[in-house]
DNA sequence: CTTTTAGCTTACGTTCACGTCAAGGTCCAG
DNA sequence: CTGGACCTTGACGTGAACGTAAGCTAAAAG
């Protein structure tokens, strides 16, 4: 089982990300320490692991989870959060490391990296459209409300309907 | 049954964004022509009427989709496709046609979509992180290629197996 | 007039992503 | 040495989001 090429391992990528202004710098996690720190339970961990989404070593029995589970374990729920399904997920996560270096296999992986970066771009894009139309809506019901404060402190009569836009 | 107050209805908002410059101006769909259009079965029509994402009026037994519905629709696939269950995106779409304009209900919604906004931006954060992350990866890969590419173009030896596609 | 096309309801099946017991192993504090 | 705390592997259950098949109606097309 040659251990591959792993372009770029999570460890790095993460623990960029991570870094961490207290000295916790711990290399190994137990299960229940992930769960903890990641809101998830420990079926959810197992059922990963089941589906090859992250390989924890064994002690004895018990699952060690390296600094790489952990940053890969991340990666699986930020792309659970942004709609991935989680054998997409595990595509994704198989394309950081590549069995090996042969050109077609990187060709391959550049285009299902490629591919998936544009799979993105549209989801951001859906996004920020709904933000869009969220924000101006918010803007309208705010404007509403104001209006209806003021009345309701101007008069203390009768509330006609004010509008009907079909 | 007061059709109540719909502070922005959908036909605005989707209007705007799907201005057609040809004339196809059509204020009823029937359940096969939107499926079509949006890529998805006439189960997957009905499901969402049965879940109370979608009111469409009937001619007899024959559903028929307003301009309204077919923006709903929309949205609701626009949500899908970001990740949110369906129930979360009948709340949401509810937010949109408050039964009454009572001031302590406006509040709350502008509450809720305020939170909404949230919730997007951070997943559209998470996104941007992802493409980000994907791109640095893709230009590691794209650059070993070409070395790879280099040296095989050099020695012209033996012909190794190139391809396995799976 | 039959067949195709389009739609309807009812109802059971399926996949995904876990939840929820059940039944037990290991180690440490009291 | 006994009770928790923490871990293990099954195995069955569950809710969401549909798929799929069966059997019916009504209209259009050949």
């Amino acid at each position: 089982m040659s251990e591959a090429l792993s372009i770029l391992n999570e460890d790095d990528l993460a623990d960029v990300a991570d870094f961490r202004g207290d000295g916790s710098r711990k290399p190994y996690f137990t299960i229940g320490e992930l769960a903890k720190e990641f809101d998830c339970t420990l079926r959810t961990l197992r059922f990963y692991e089941d589906k090859g989404l992250i390989n924890p070593k064994r002690d004895g029995m018990n699952r060690v989870y390296s600094r790489r589970d952990r940053a890969r374990l991340k990666l699986v729920l930020m792309g659970k959060r942004v709609g991935f399904s989680l054998t997409e997920i595990r595509d994704m996560l198989d394309l950081y490391d590549l069995k090996d270096g042969q050109v077609t296999q990187l060709r391959v992986a550049l285009n299902r990296f490629n591919g998936q970066i544009s799979v993105l771009e549209k989801q951001r894009d859906d996004i920020e459209q709904a933000i869009a139309e969220l924000s101006r809506t918010v803007a309208v019901v705010a404007g509403l409300l104001r209006q209806k404060e003021a009345e309701e402190a101007e008069s203390e009569g009768l509330l006609s309907a004010a509008s009907a836009l079909d």
